[in-house]
DNA sequence: GGGCAGGTCTAAG
DNA sequence: CTTAGACCTGCC
């Protein structure tokens, strides 16, 4: 009586959902995955649109595909995801890339970075929908976290494609270019709206996809990546360096926010108004792989003032 | 109520 | 070319 519906609601809470998971729907699994942490993939600032759902398990949409992963014993597991997709979560998660070697190169003769990486051993960089993350690191311009992640969400409900049990996928570049000042206003983006609204537009009068894929390209390198996005409204130096690297993968952009330069202080000396010398030290130190010695440091002061929000 | 949060824009010096 | 202020909003 009782005892008995309070089983069931234990049950039905702790395991219907994983249960329904794994029994019945599509799983993708990726095996002897190393240098892999999901907590520390996507808690170190990187995306906005994942989160916790169970041990070892996050939730989250991406590329208009809603699923679940989850990490045990070196095995990487989709669900929800089918086999034709395999190659698109190996992207997205940077699978084929050696982290080991980069991590290695980049702490070698340098204490500071091998104490950072020693804290998110298993970060790795997202190769992220290059349209939402430019969107996504408009909205995070002096804002906090919590913050962003909700208004994304409420973006993606209003304007993203159904997927059904209350997922929505990021919305696409039309339906934003054809809205005008005031859309938005429901969202409590703030000045942000205009500046959104703004790059749609241009962004689809530049060709749309074909415009993103261009910047994509082998010829686009990371300076020529970065020099496109900064002409758009909104999109300044620390910003079009985030989506250099997580939208684009330019590994060698070093985007600098305020814990960089708290963490380019209390490491390396360097003034916190010195972004120059900050930018040139890591070029000449951490070199090509120095947006994944970026992650490191940001994961590692965020982990040191001991808060994740 | 003033300050701050993963900055950027704009107008002055 | 470098440097203050203003700026939406929500939370302390």
């Amino acid at each position: 009586m009782y005892i008995f519906g309070y089983l069931n609601y234990i049950i039905v809470n702790a395991f219907s959902k994983e249960q329904r998971n794994q029994d019945r729907v599509n799983t993708l699994i990726f095996n002897n995955i190393r240098d892999f942490d999901l907590e520390q993939i996507f808690e170190c600032g990187q995306c906005f649109r994942w989160k916790a759902c169970a041990d070892n398990m996050y939730e989250g949409v991406a590329f208009d595909r809603y699923v679940q992963v989850e990490y045990i014993d070196h095995r990487l597991a989709i669900y929800g995801a089918d086999e034709a997709d395999r190659e698109l979560w190996a992207s997205y998660f940077d699978l084929d890339r050696d982290y080991g070697y980069i991590k290695a190169k980049i702490s070698s003769d340098d204490e500071n970075m091998a104490k950072a990486i020693e804290k998110g051993p298993g970060i790795r960089i997202l190769k992220q929908d290059p349209w939402e993350a430019i969107i996504s690191f408009i909205i995070s311009q002096n804002n906090n976290i919590p913050r962003i992640k909700s208004s994304i969400e409420k973006l993606c409900q209003c304007y993203g494609k159904d997927l059904g049990e209350g997922h929505y996928a990021f919305p696409d570049i039309d339906t934003l270019a054809d809205l005008n000042e005031g859309d938005l206003d429901q969202l409590k983006l703030g000045y942000r709206q205009a500046y959104i609204i703004h790059t749609a537009k241009k962004i689809k009068s530049l060709g749309a996809y074909s415009y993103l894929d261009k910047l994509l390209g082998d010829d686009y390198d990371y300076e020529a990546c970065y020099n496109e996005l900064i002409q758009f409204k909104g999109i300044g130096p620390k910003v079009a360096n985030c989506i250099a690297l997580f939208g684009f993968n330019k590994f060698d952009a070093f985007p600098i926010d305020v814990w960089m330069k708290r963490v380019m202080n209390k490491l390396y000396g360097f003034e916190e108004s010195d972004l120059e010398g900050m930018s040139a030290y890591a070029k000449e130190h951490f070199g090509e792989y120095r947006g994944i010695a970026q992650q490191h440091l940001f994961y590692y002061m965020r982990a040191l003032d001991g808060e994740h929000n």
